[in-house]
DNA sequence: CCACGATGTATCGGGCCGATACATCGCACC
DNA sequence: GGTGCGATGTATCGGCCCGATACATCGTGG
């Protein structure tokens, strides 16, 4: 998953470890708290072992400064190689049950843009079909189990319910969106910071579903 | 995390793995999805190896039939010692960071019926602390920061923003429901597998908030 | 009679986390 | 002018937990 996230990082801009972690922060704020570096840095090594990823050289111009003084070390800046962007598009390409887990959705969902549409598709159904199966098994639990558990637990239960019920609903809307050739919600083109149409981004439209 | 869930279980009744992973699936189905046996069998040694369980004798009455003829071994049932219950008591007590992570939170959730009323509170309202502030986190991405990502990852952040509000409204309800005294939701006195009373479990009351 | 699904125990490699250590930079405060 | 502190930045280590895999037993239905 890691992997994933920071082959797609990558592909917008070289970046060092910190920044990484931002950044990843911030796109994936919303499914989980904060990268570690315990897995942030062994990750990095593993990908530039692999060849995905390389370690840039710094200093654009000017270089032959003084080589040491001050030995302007640390901030090992990585990109993203041709090989990497390939492996990036056949893991972002391929679906299997771990796609559809709340951390593996999250994460390919946040690179939807980089995407193509049945791709899409075929997570969201994925996901959807996940999340309703999660669902039957909780209301089984409170329909014929219900007093075999205590209150505390069946209201863990009816709360967790009540999040499958609305995912559900957010990806049938998703669905819908994607089969009508709209973009997710905000009509938002994205101009961020390296936004190459190389992989079909969405197609643009003024019409948002209604979310007031 | 585990280790207090099957400390918790096996207070209730010994069990052997197997059954542990059913009722362990049944308990925290709101939260995770099912426990590996990678992880549940490793943790029931150490927690042997510690003295919080012990193997039972199957067998009850009637030992001495042919000891070993089809070699009736397998199913290990394991039960709690009163070290155990010591250190269950103790974990479920204890509340740092990680009691308010989201599987964190879940796990204590569930057993709140064996927790003291302060605990609970302690824990619901450092729970709502740590989505208030994770709420914020996404509050200020969907404000500032909105321009620099992608229309996909901003509904994903939208997503999670509302999912934060809604659970941090539904805090709101159980922390006034303890306050007041009174049980969570369903007026469902527990009368589970053993629901020993040690523990102040949470007043009775036929007050409901309504939630049709 | 045997195949298949449920029951049941167990291990192994690997991903990810939390704690920890350490070094530099800029800035505010005294 | 110094000094301390928070942000920036890289890195490792032990440990939890997961997915894959293996294997054995039991009851049932074709």
């Amino acid at each position: 998953m890691l992997e994933l996230a920071i082959l797609g990082l990558l592909q917008e801009a070289p970046m060092h470890g910190y920044e990484l972690r931002k950044e990843l922060t911030a796109k994936l704020g919303a499914i989980r708290a904060a990268i570690s570096y315990g897995s942030l840095y062994p990750t990095l090594r593993r990908l530039q072992a692999a060849g995905w990823i390389t370690e840039a050289d710094e200093t654009p111009a000017t270089a032959e400064e003084v080589p040491a003084l001050t030995s302007r070390r640390g901030r090992v800046v990585y990109e993203i190689t041709a090989e990497g962007k390939e492996r990036f598009a056949q893991l972002i390409a391929q679906t299997g049950p771990e796609t559809y887990g709340d951390t593996g959705f999250g994460v390919h969902f946040a690179f939807f843009s980089r995407t193509d549409r049945a791709t899409r598709l075929r997570i969201l159904e994925g996901r959807r079909r996940t999340i309703e199966e999660r669902r039957e098994g909780l209301r089984d639990m409170l329909g014929r189990a219900a007093e075999r558990l205590d209150a505390y637990t069946l209201e863990l239960q009816r709360h967790g319910l009540e999040a499958c019920e609305r995912e559900v609903r957010w990806l049938e809307e998703l669905i819908a969106n994607e089969r009508s050739g709209r973009a997710p919600t905000v009509p938002n083109d994205g101009t961020a910071g390296g936004p190459r149409e190389d992989n079909s981004p969405p197609p643009p439209g003024e019409t948002r579903t209604e979310r007031p």
